[in-house]
DNA sequence: TAAAAGCCGACGATATTTGTCGGCTTTAGT
DNA sequence: ACTAAAGCCGACAAATATCGTCGGCTTTTA
């Protein structure tokens, strides 16, 4: 249905909410509840976003989460491949080496999706999360 | 997960099957068999095209489906708000009168999924049927 | 040593997508 | 007129993906 799930749409909120936060470290349960999103499901949002290097993360008491990078080093394309994984439209255009389309030699549709995909690369690859707080 | 569904990616093979065909009118026991797309499904699919006026119908023997205009006046947007549906990235820049986000106000998240959404859209409405055939 | 925070894996609910089925109507050819 | 081939239509079933919850663990500061 060509949409964006409410996982990235949560996980960029939480991100842009770190980028402009006078706060150098922000708690889970302080984010979830300003922007008004599950507790445990940003949860699992903010540790993945962790693990891949996005955000950096404090524990125990006064803990929480910060940004790894500044936000002019952080590219939209890299917080939607963490959050949408390999993110392509089609799978006959993607770069699973296991799938390969019988019909691929003369499809005729396959051209289109790669021109959509290219337009949706470029895009998220030539804005960055600084470019979205000022 | 930012992808097109197999419903318009069948929908557009069998648009492209109709466009290059050499016969005047393909049932659509033809379409399917060449294009290896479940029978039944393509028949919801097609009838779905003929009901917005992207297709036309012929029933009985010998009927079958042709397109209802020249590929050059079929832009790839039509085809695909038909098959997805009024398919915007995200609810909170939908036209769905009746969702309207609390946070919309000061959301800094909602521009970047408007010029995705732009930028998609264009593509779209820039592309037609013809210029995939050639 | 207790409380606050993050970490982790399993699970369940819900929604969407994908596909199937049966019976109907229309049409061309015999 | 009859029949077979085709499209039309609505209900339903299966498969998949998304969304969210839960319980118990570890780490850290006061
Ligand atoms: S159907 Fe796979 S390349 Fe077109
Ligand atoms: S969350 Fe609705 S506009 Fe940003």
């Amino acid at each position: 249905m060509l949409k964006i799930s409410t996982k990235s749409q949560y996980g960029l909120r939480a991100l842009v909410y770190l980028a402009i936060s006078k706060e150098k470290i922000n708690s889970l349960r302080t984010i979830s509840k300003k922007e008004g999103i599950s507790f445990d499901y940003l949860e699992k949002i903010l540790s993945r976003l962790e693990k891949t290097g996005l955000v950096k993360a404090r524990k125990g008491v006064l803990g929480g989460y910060f940004l790894a990078k500044h936000p002019k080093k952080i590219k939209i394309s890299e917080i939607l491949k963490v959050l949408e994984g390999d993110t392509f439209l089609v799978k006959c255009i993607g770069a699973d080496k296991k799938f390969h389309c019988i019909r691929a030699r003369k499809c005729l549709a396959k051209n289109l999706w790669r021109k959509i995909q290219d337009s949706i690369n470029s895009t998220l690859n030539s804005i960055t999360l600084a470019d979205l707080i000022k």
